[in-house]
DNA sequence: ATGTAC
Protein backbone atom coordinates (compact mmCIF):
# COMPACT_ATOMS: atom_id res chain seq x y z
CA UNK A 1 0.00 0.00 0.00
CA UNK A 2 2.15 3.00 -1.15
CA UNK A 3 2.46 5.87 -3.86
CA UNK A 4 4.51 5.32 -6.54
CA UNK A 5 6.40 8.69 -5.20
CA UNK A 6 7.05 6.32 -1.73
CA UNK A 7 10.37 4.70 -2.10
CA UNK A 8 9.95 0.94 -1.41
CA UNK A 9 13.00 -1.23 -0.32
CA UNK A 10 12.94 -4.89 -2.20
CA UNK A 11 14.05 -7.14 0.51
CA UNK A 12 11.56 -5.27 2.75
CA UNK A 13 8.30 -6.44 0.59
CA UNK A 14 10.52 -9.93 0.19
CA UNK A 15 10.05 -10.34 4.12
CA UNK A 16 5.97 -9.19 3.67
CA UNK A 17 5.27 -11.46 0.85
CA UNK A 18 7.46 -14.78 2.94
CA UNK A 19 5.46 -13.74 6.03
CA UNK A 20 2.17 -13.48 3.54
CA UNK A 21 2.94 -17.25 2.55
CA UNK A 22 3.27 -18.81 5.94
CA UNK A 23 0.74 -21.33 6.86
CA UNK A 24 -2.55 -19.84 8.81
CA UNK A 25 -1.46 -16.20 7.40
CA UNK A 26 -5.16 -14.51 6.45
CA UNK A 27 -4.10 -11.30 5.30
CA UNK A 28 -1.10 -8.86 5.36
CA UNK A 29 -0.78 -5.47 4.38
CA UNK A 30 2.78 -3.47 4.04
CA UNK A 31 2.32 0.12 5.22
CA UNK A 32 3.74 3.04 3.00
CA UNK A 33 7.14 3.03 6.30
CA UNK A 34 7.65 -0.76 5.26
CA UNK A 35 11.08 -1.40 6.08
CA UNK A 36 13.27 -4.68 6.53
CA UNK A 37 14.06 -5.83 9.93
CA UNK A 38 15.57 -8.68 11.24
CA UNK A 39 14.06 -11.18 9.01
CA UNK A 40 10.76 -9.68 9.53
CA UNK A 41 9.38 -6.68 7.84
CA UNK A 42 8.82 -3.96 9.81
CA UNK A 43 5.66 -1.31 9.24
CA UNK A 44 3.02 -4.07 8.76
CA UNK A 45 0.01 -5.59 9.98
CA UNK A 46 -0.13 -9.88 9.62
CA UNK A 47 -3.43 -11.41 10.08
CA UNK A 48 -3.34 -15.06 11.41
CA UNK A 49 -6.70 -16.97 11.86
CA UNK A 50 -5.68 -19.04 14.69
CA UNK A 51 -1.51 -18.59 15.48
CA UNK A 52 0.01 -16.27 17.15
CA UNK A 53 4.18 -15.58 16.44
CA UNK A 54 5.80 -14.28 19.21
CA UNK A 55 8.50 -13.50 16.72
CA UNK A 56 6.96 -11.26 14.25
CA UNK A 57 6.17 -9.31 17.27
CA UNK A 58 9.57 -9.04 18.06
CA UNK A 59 12.07 -8.00 20.55
CA UNK A 60 10.67 -4.62 21.30
CA UNK A 61 7.13 -5.83 22.49
CA UNK A 62 4.59 -2.59 23.63
CA UNK A 63 7.28 -0.37 21.72
CA UNK A 64 5.31 3.02 20.94
CA UNK A 65 4.10 6.62 20.99
CA UNK A 66 3.02 8.84 22.71
CA UNK A 67 1.87 12.59 22.58
CA UNK A 68 1.32 15.68 25.43
CA UNK A 69 -0.23 18.53 24.16
CA UNK A 70 0.83 21.91 25.66
CA UNK A 71 -0.02 25.62 25.54
CA UNK A 72 2.62 28.58 23.56
CA UNK A 73 4.31 29.17 26.05
CA UNK A 74 7.89 28.29 26.82
CA UNK A 75 9.35 29.52 30.03
CA UNK A 76 12.93 27.71 29.43
CA UNK A 77 15.14 28.23 25.67
CA UNK A 78 17.78 27.63 24.25
CA UNK A 79 20.80 26.48 25.99
CA UNK A 80 19.18 26.87 29.31
CA UNK A 81 16.42 24.58 27.76
CA UNK A 82 18.91 22.08 26.44
CA UNK A 83 20.78 22.13 29.74
CA UNK A 84 18.09 21.59 32.20
CA UNK A 85 16.92 18.48 29.58
CA UNK A 86 19.94 16.78 29.89
CA UNK A 87 20.00 16.87 33.62
CA UNK A 88 16.06 15.70 33.73
CA UNK A 89 17.61 12.73 31.76
CA UNK A 90 19.94 12.51 34.14
CA UNK A 91 18.63 12.72 37.52
CA UNK A 92 17.21 9.44 38.97
CA UNK A 93 13.69 8.18 39.11
CA UNK A 94 13.45 8.66 42.74
CA UNK A 95 12.92 12.21 41.83
CA UNK A 96 9.56 11.43 40.63
CA UNK A 97 8.70 8.55 42.43
CA UNK A 98 8.59 7.63 46.04
CA UNK A 99 10.69 4.33 45.85
CA UNK A 100 11.75 4.54 49.90
CA UNK A 101 11.15 0.85 50.61
CA UNK A 102 10.20 -0.81 47.40
CA UNK A 103 13.12 -2.93 46.24
CA UNK A 104 13.29 -2.98 42.10
CA UNK A 105 11.91 -6.43 41.48
CA UNK A 106 8.51 -4.77 43.62
CA UNK A 107 8.65 -1.71 40.82
CA UNK A 108 9.01 -4.13 38.01
CA UNK A 109 6.04 -6.16 39.22
CA UNK A 110 4.20 -3.28 40.21
CA UNK A 111 4.21 -1.88 36.82
CA UNK A 112 4.15 -4.81 34.92
CA UNK A 113 0.57 -5.65 36.13
CA UNK A 114 -0.76 -1.75 36.46
CA UNK A 115 1.38 0.03 34.14
CA UNK A 116 0.63 3.50 34.59
CA UNK A 117 -1.70 3.27 37.49
CA UNK A 118 1.69 1.64 39.11
CA UNK A 119 3.49 4.98 38.18
CA UNK A 120 0.34 7.17 39.69
CA UNK A 121 0.88 5.17 42.91
CA UNK A 122 4.32 5.84 43.72
CA UNK A 123 4.12 9.52 42.44
CA UNK A 124 5.92 12.21 44.26
CA UNK A 125 3.21 15.07 43.16
CA UNK A 126 -0.39 15.56 42.70
CA UNK A 127 0.37 16.44 39.26
CA UNK A 128 2.50 13.55 38.34
CA UNK A 129 -0.40 10.90 39.71
CA UNK A 130 -2.97 13.07 37.53
CA UNK A 131 -0.80 12.68 34.39
CA UNK A 132 0.10 9.41 34.84
CA UNK A 133 -4.16 8.59 35.59
CA UNK A 134 -5.20 10.86 32.61
CA UNK A 135 -5.31 7.92 29.74
CA UNK A 136 -7.37 4.82 30.05
CA UNK A 137 -5.41 1.39 28.89
CA UNK A 138 -6.39 0.51 25.43
CA UNK A 139 -8.78 -1.49 25.19
CA UNK A 140 -7.58 -4.70 23.47
CA UNK A 141 -4.52 -4.99 26.40
CA UNK A 142 -6.03 -8.10 28.52
CA UNK A 143 -4.20 -8.43 31.70
CA UNK A 144 -1.05 -8.86 32.30
CA UNK A 145 0.32 -12.61 33.55
CA UNK A 146 0.22 -12.63 37.47
CA UNK A 147 2.91 -14.08 39.59
CA UNK A 148 2.75 -15.17 42.77
CA UNK A 149 5.97 -13.68 45.16
CA UNK A 150 9.40 -15.26 43.92
CA UNK A 151 8.07 -17.00 41.03
CA UNK A 152 8.61 -14.20 38.52
CA UNK A 153 10.77 -15.94 36.03
CA UNK A 154 14.31 -14.96 36.20
CA UNK A 155 13.94 -14.09 32.78
CA UNK A 156 11.19 -11.40 33.33
CA UNK A 157 13.00 -10.47 36.18
CA UNK A 158 16.90 -10.01 35.49
CA UNK A 159 18.32 -8.82 32.29
CA UNK A 160 22.09 -10.74 30.81
CA UNK A 161 23.74 -8.60 33.28
CA UNK A 162 22.03 -9.79 36.81
CA UNK A 163 20.29 -6.51 36.94
CA UNK A 164 16.47 -5.92 37.25
CA UNK A 165 14.70 -4.85 34.50
CA UNK A 166 13.02 -1.89 36.76
CA UNK A 167 16.44 0.15 35.84
CA UNK A 168 15.49 1.09 32.96
CA UNK A 169 12.31 2.29 33.36
CA UNK A 170 12.23 5.92 32.52
CA UNK A 171 15.23 5.67 30.36
CA UNK A 172 14.64 6.09 26.52
CA UNK A 173 16.92 3.46 24.99
CA UNK A 174 18.91 3.15 21.36
CA UNK A 175 17.81 2.84 17.92
CA UNK A 176 14.71 5.16 16.86
CA UNK A 177 13.84 6.19 20.05
CA UNK A 178 13.87 9.51 21.59
CA UNK A 179 11.98 12.04 23.42
CA UNK A 180 11.11 15.24 21.22
CA UNK A 181 9.97 18.88 22.34
CA UNK A 182 8.09 20.12 18.90
CA UNK A 183 5.75 22.92 17.68
CA UNK A 184 2.24 22.68 15.85
CA UNK A 185 3.80 24.03 12.36
CA UNK A 186 -0.29 23.35 10.73
CA UNK A 187 -3.43 22.61 11.32
CA UNK A 188 -5.79 20.86 8.09
CA UNK A 189 -9.05 19.45 10.96
CA UNK A 190 -9.15 22.48 13.66
CA UNK A 191 -12.31 20.66 15.43
CA UNK A 192 -10.04 17.69 16.04
CA UNK A 193 -6.68 19.35 17.14
CA UNK A 194 -9.23 21.44 19.27
CA UNK A 195 -10.30 18.16 20.71
CA UNK A 196 -6.78 17.45 21.24
CA UNK A 197 -5.44 20.27 22.95
CA UNK A 198 -3.42 21.25 19.79
CA UNK A 199 -3.10 24.76 18.70
CA UNK A 200 -0.96 26.39 16.13
CA UNK A 201 2.63 27.10 17.58
CA UNK A 202 1.56 24.95 20.77
CA UNK A 203 4.14 22.84 22.05
CA UNK A 204 3.96 18.94 21.52
CA UNK A 205 5.77 16.47 23.74
CA UNK A 206 6.70 13.51 21.90
CA UNK A 207 8.02 9.98 23.63
CA UNK A 208 9.06 6.90 21.51
CA UNK A 209 10.23 4.06 23.10
CA UNK A 210 9.36 0.47 23.95
CA UNK A 211 9.83 -1.97 26.94
CA UNK A 212 13.72 -2.23 26.43
CA UNK A 213 15.22 -5.38 27.82
CA UNK A 214 11.95 -6.66 29.26
CA UNK A 215 11.08 -7.03 25.61
CA UNK A 216 13.87 -8.52 24.73
CA UNK A 217 13.76 -11.24 27.09
CA UNK A 218 9.92 -12.02 26.27
CA UNK A 219 11.06 -12.69 22.54
CA UNK A 220 13.95 -14.54 23.94
CA UNK A 221 12.00 -16.55 25.99
CA UNK A 222 9.51 -17.23 23.22
CA UNK A 223 11.03 -18.06 20.47
CA UNK A 224 10.41 -17.80 16.45
CA UNK A 225 7.73 -20.89 16.66
CA UNK A 226 3.89 -20.32 16.60
CA UNK A 227 1.41 -20.64 19.55
CA UNK A 228 -1.99 -22.39 18.54
CA UNK A 229 -4.91 -22.17 21.22
CA UNK A 230 -2.70 -23.85 23.50
CA UNK A 231 -2.45 -22.34 27.37
CA UNK A 232 1.04 -20.85 25.88
CA UNK A 233 -0.70 -19.09 23.78
CA UNK A 234 -3.07 -17.73 26.65
CA UNK A 235 0.55 -17.28 28.88
CA UNK A 236 2.15 -15.16 25.93
CA UNK A 237 -0.60 -12.85 26.04
CA UNK A 238 -0.74 -12.02 29.61
CA UNK A 239 3.25 -11.53 29.52
CA UNK A 240 2.91 -9.25 26.24
CA UNK A 241 0.59 -7.53 28.33
CA UNK A 242 2.75 -7.23 31.34
CA UNK A 243 5.84 -5.23 28.87
CA UNK A 244 3.18 -2.90 26.85
CA UNK A 245 2.03 -1.78 30.51
CA UNK A 246 6.02 -1.62 31.28
CA UNK A 247 5.99 0.25 27.92
CA UNK A 248 3.34 2.62 28.66
CA UNK A 249 4.60 3.77 32.21
CA UNK A 250 7.80 4.19 30.42
CA UNK A 251 6.83 6.96 27.93
CA UNK A 252 4.32 8.41 30.72
CA UNK A 253 7.77 9.43 32.61
CA UNK A 254 9.58 10.08 29.31
CA UNK A 255 7.08 12.65 28.72
CA UNK A 256 7.50 13.97 32.36
CA UNK A 257 10.60 14.30 31.83
CA UNK A 258 10.68 16.62 29.10
CA UNK A 259 7.82 18.29 30.91
CA UNK A 260 10.02 19.37 33.85
CA UNK A 261 12.96 20.51 32.20
CA UNK A 262 10.81 22.43 30.01
CA UNK A 263 8.99 24.00 33.18
CA UNK A 264 5.72 23.09 32.57
CA UNK A 265 5.20 19.56 34.66
CA UNK A 266 1.58 20.98 36.01
CA UNK A 267 -1.11 18.54 35.48
CA UNK A 268 -3.11 22.16 34.51
CA UNK A 269 -0.90 22.98 32.16
CA UNK A 270 -1.48 19.90 29.86
CA UNK A 271 -4.26 20.46 27.21
CA UNK A 272 -4.51 16.28 26.04
CA UNK A 273 -2.59 13.41 25.88
CA UNK A 274 -2.21 10.07 24.64
CA UNK A 275 -0.94 7.09 23.80
CA UNK A 276 -0.23 4.63 20.97
CA UNK A 277 1.34 1.37 20.70
CA UNK A 278 2.91 -0.06 17.71
CA UNK A 279 4.68 -3.62 18.38
CA UNK A 280 2.03 -6.30 19.83
CA UNK A 281 -0.59 -8.68 19.03
CA UNK A 282 -4.33 -8.78 19.67
CA UNK A 283 -7.53 -10.83 18.77
CA UNK A 284 -9.65 -8.77 16.10
CA UNK A 285 -12.56 -11.17 16.15
CA UNK A 286 -13.44 -12.01 11.92
CA UNK A 287 -10.03 -10.83 11.05
CA UNK A 288 -7.84 -13.14 13.17
CA UNK A 289 -5.01 -12.46 15.30
CA UNK A 290 -3.65 -9.39 14.07
CA UNK A 291 0.24 -9.03 14.27
CA UNK A 292 1.49 -5.29 14.74
CA UNK A 293 5.00 -4.70 13.84
CA UNK A 294 5.82 -0.42 13.33
CA UNK A 295 2.14 -0.50 12.65
CA UNK A 296 -0.45 1.10 15.00
CA UNK A 297 -4.37 0.44 15.68
CA UNK A 298 -6.15 3.02 13.49
CA UNK A 299 -10.03 2.76 14.38
CA UNK A 300 -12.54 5.22 12.98
CA UNK A 301 -11.78 8.31 14.95
CA UNK A 302 -8.73 7.05 17.29
CA UNK A 303 -5.96 9.86 17.86
CA UNK A 304 -2.81 8.77 16.33
CA UNK A 305 0.62 9.91 15.02
CA UNK A 306 2.93 9.04 12.49
CA UNK A 307 6.48 9.84 13.62
CA UNK A 308 8.58 12.22 11.08
CA UNK A 309 11.88 12.36 12.53
CA UNK A 310 14.78 14.92 14.03
CA UNK A 311 14.69 16.87 10.45
CA UNK A 312 10.98 16.60 9.52
CA UNK A 313 7.21 16.78 11.11
CA UNK A 314 5.29 13.93 12.90
CA UNK A 315 1.58 14.18 11.77
CA UNK A 316 -1.24 13.61 14.14
CA UNK A 317 -4.21 12.22 12.21
CA UNK A 318 -6.93 10.21 12.95
CA UNK A 319 -8.01 6.87 12.50
CA UNK A 320 -10.22 5.44 9.37
CA UNK A 321 -11.19 2.45 10.42
CA UNK A 322 -9.97 1.15 7.14
CA UNK A 323 -10.55 -2.94 7.00
CA UNK A 324 -8.29 -3.11 3.59
CA UNK A 325 -5.20 -2.13 6.17
CA UNK A 326 -6.55 -4.03 8.68
CA UNK A 327 -7.16 -0.65 11.01
CA UNK A 328 -4.05 0.32 10.86
CA UNK A 329 -1.32 2.69 10.17
CA UNK A 330 2.04 3.38 9.42
CA UNK A 331 4.10 4.17 12.59
CA UNK A 332 6.90 6.52 11.04
CA UNK A 333 8.38 7.28 7.73
CA UNK A 334 10.55 4.09 7.96
CA UNK A 335 13.97 3.77 7.07
CA UNK A 336 15.44 4.66 3.81
CA UNK A 337 19.30 3.54 4.37
CA UNK A 338 20.16 0.43 6.71
CA UNK A 339 22.05 1.42 10.01
CA UNK A 340 25.69 0.49 8.08
CA UNK A 341 24.68 2.83 4.98
CA UNK A 342 23.54 5.41 6.72
CA UNK A 343 27.21 5.58 8.85
CA UNK A 344 28.62 5.10 5.55
CA UNK A 345 27.07 7.33 3.18
CA UNK A 346 25.97 10.21 5.77
CA UNK A 347 30.17 10.63 6.82
CA UNK A 348 30.59 11.61 3.45
CA UNK A 349 27.92 13.88 3.11
CA UNK A 350 27.28 15.99 6.71
CA UNK A 351 30.22 16.78 9.02
CA UNK A 352 30.28 15.16 12.52
CA UNK A 353 29.32 19.15 14.03
CA UNK A 354 26.13 19.56 11.62
CA UNK A 355 24.75 16.07 12.85
CA UNK A 356 24.75 17.30 16.07
CA UNK A 357 21.78 20.06 14.64
CA UNK A 358 18.25 19.26 14.19
CA UNK A 359 15.84 20.84 11.30
CA UNK A 360 15.62 24.18 13.42
CA UNK A 361 19.73 24.10 13.93
CA UNK A 362 19.05 23.26 18.08
CA UNK A 363 21.51 20.72 18.76
CA UNK A 364 20.29 17.21 19.53
CA UNK A 365 20.68 15.85 23.09
CA UNK A 366 22.59 12.37 21.69
CA UNK A 367 26.31 11.35 22.98
CA UNK A 368 26.66 8.47 20.76
CA UNK A 369 28.36 9.75 17.24
CA UNK A 370 27.36 6.60 15.55
CA UNK A 371 23.80 7.02 16.70
CA UNK A 372 23.37 10.28 14.98
CA UNK A 373 24.27 9.56 11.55
CA UNK A 374 22.39 6.55 11.92
CA UNK A 375 18.98 8.11 12.82
CA UNK A 376 19.81 10.96 10.43
CA UNK A 377 16.85 12.58 8.84
CA UNK A 378 18.64 11.34 5.28
CA UNK A 379 18.48 7.71 6.46
CA UNK A 380 14.11 8.18 6.40
CA UNK A 381 11.57 8.28 3.85
CA UNK A 382 10.24 11.41 3.10
CA UNK A 383 6.92 12.37 5.45
CA UNK A 384 4.76 13.54 2.73
CA UNK A 385 4.08 10.75 1.01
CA UNK A 386 3.74 8.56 3.87
CA UNK A 387 0.92 10.80 4.80
CA UNK A 388 -0.48 10.93 1.66
CA UNK A 389 -0.73 7.11 1.15
CA UNK A 390 -2.42 7.01 4.14
CA UNK A 391 -5.14 9.32 3.86
CA UNK A 392 -5.72 8.11 0.17
CA UNK A 393 -6.26 4.74 1.27
CA UNK A 394 -8.52 5.78 4.20
CA UNK A 395 -6.14 4.79 6.64
CA UNK A 396 -6.34 7.70 8.28
CA UNK A 397 -6.96 11.38 8.26
CA UNK A 398 -4.53 14.69 8.70
CA UNK A 399 -5.27 16.45 12.17
CA UNK A 400 -1.76 18.69 12.67
CA UNK A 401 1.53 18.68 11.98
CA UNK A 402 4.46 18.73 14.42
CA UNK A 403 8.10 20.22 13.87
CA UNK A 404 10.77 19.09 16.15
CA UNK A 405 12.52 21.89 18.17
CA UNK A 406 14.90 19.92 20.30
CA UNK A 407 15.57 15.68 20.19
CA UNK A 408 16.73 14.41 23.22
CA UNK A 409 18.35 10.91 21.90
CA UNK A 410 20.29 9.92 25.69
CA UNK A 411 20.53 7.01 26.74
C1' DA B 1 15.90 -2.60 19.57
C1' DT B 2 18.84 -4.39 23.07
C1' DG B 3 22.75 -5.84 25.61
C1' DT B 4 27.29 -7.74 25.59
C1' DA B 5 31.56 -8.82 24.21
C1' DC B 6 35.38 -7.86 21.31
Amino acid sequence: MALESVWMEGDAVAQLARVAGMDDCVFAVGMPDLHSGPGIPIGAALAFGRTIHPHLVGSDAGCGARVVSLGKKLKVRGEALERRTRAAFEAPLDEHLDLDGVDDEALLRAVWERGAEAIAEYARTEDLAAFARAEAEPAWLPASRRFADGELPEALRLDARGRCFATSLGTIGGGNHFAELGAVESITDPAAAEALGLQRRGHVILAHSGSRGLGRALALRWGPGGLVETEDQATYLAELAGAVRFAIANRVLLCWRMLSARGAAKSSRIRGTFDLVHNFVSDEGEQGWVHRKGCAPAEQGVPLVVLGSRGAPSWIMRGGGQPACLCSVAHGAGRRMTRGEARDKLKQRHTRASVKQNAVGRRVLCDDTKLLYEEHPDAYKAIDPIIETLERAGAATRVAASSPLLTVKLR
